[in-house]
DNA sequence: GTGGTCTAGACCACT
DNA sequence: GTGGTCTAGACCACC
């Protein structure tokens, strides 16, 4: 049944899921000191609390790790961070793979699909 | 400006974008009849108000027409449909592309992450 | 350096340690329903959202599960349950002994105090 | 009313328990002289008067004694000691057998768990 | 009625 | 200044 609009995950879960992305890019490289809370929660446009909430999350995860007093830091376990790039790589490809087959298009039309977006990339 | 997490489109439009789907897909093939709205609102657990507005929204697009008494078509104009499917495709693949930049691959790995799941769908 | 006062765990915290006494000594038996968080929030005087935070470590130990609208269940899991019990029982086993350490009393001189107080019970 | 948590108890009475532990145990011999007021205070970061007050608990229990200028004396009614010693272990004992009841488990298999640690004591 | 989420604002401990 | 905790009160989705 595809009927389920609505996504809207829960702010925290969807906040988390970004600042993963950016440890997973390495924008936060490992070892790094993050943005305070309250500062993160005003750039983002919500309550400290939602925001703490999506740092426990990725505490929980063991991509960062707090130091009481003198803030949050990316975890320094490159290979952690490794795993959780190409874990989150792989969901984004499977989502992406199911949605062309739905409209019905195969591996090799996709792949020149990419072709051709590489060419027009180097115009 | 990457703050922007859900953004909650109206529901009739993600169902309008179902719908789109589904007849690029040629799950509904060009010419048939589409179920009526009343089913398909309750399918979807929806006012069929708003399934309406998503039909409307369709139909104004070419991709199906109404004959009075006797229901809504898809449309018969299959280089539209193919027009339609090629469009919702390249988005789905820029969404992608630009995810996998962001998290900082490269197209040469994410083609052979492709190839690879070629691989392990043919085992 | 023994100097460490304070105890003074969050109370959530404390919360969840003592409903997780009550699931591992069967207080709360496998299966059942749990009384809804504003039930028990009220009970203990705390604010729900406290109560929630408890419920919610517990939940991620799998002591218990949540359907939602219709309340929380202690985990079938009888054998998550009963290592818990053994869990929770080692520690506070190690506390007693180191304890009693401190105050001079031996394996020998623990085990007589153990039996003095059976008689007591008996009486 | 099982509702109870923490409680918190004021810091003076804190050091006064340990204290208390230090002379029952022997760390502190009977007739020896304590440390200054301010050295503990100091070793435990805390304000002196706070220390002063968990002295005097002890003293008008009469486990120690004050010299004018000499300083601070452990009793040497040792069987008061010996007494408050009793009374200490007593009262974990107490604590640890209600706790383990809560759990579930019966004086037999208390008793087999501390034989249990015993082995493992001696390995 | 249930749980889940979110906000606003407060206080604490630490440095 | 930092993170951690807590409260009070609100709204939502579900059945």
């Amino acid at each position: 049944m595809p009927w389920d609009f609505d996504s809207s995950a829960p702010i925290y879960a969807q906040l988390a899921s970004l600042l993963r992305s950016r440890i997973a890019s390495g924008e936060y490289p490992p070892g790094s000191p993050l943005p305070a809370v309250r500062t993160l929660a005003a750039e983002a446009g919500v309550n400290p609390n939602t925001m703490q909430r999506a740092f426990a999350q990725l505490e929980q995860q063991g991509l960062l790790y707090t130091r009481r007093t003198a803030g949050r830091f990316v975890t320094e376990d490159t290979a952690l961070i490794a795993e959780v790039r190409r874990r989150l790589a792989r969901e984004k490809l499977e989502l992406f793979l199911i949605q062309m087959e739905q409209l019905g298009y195969s591996r090799g039309e996709i792949r020149s699909l990419l072709t051709e977006t590489d060419k027009e990339e180097s115009k």
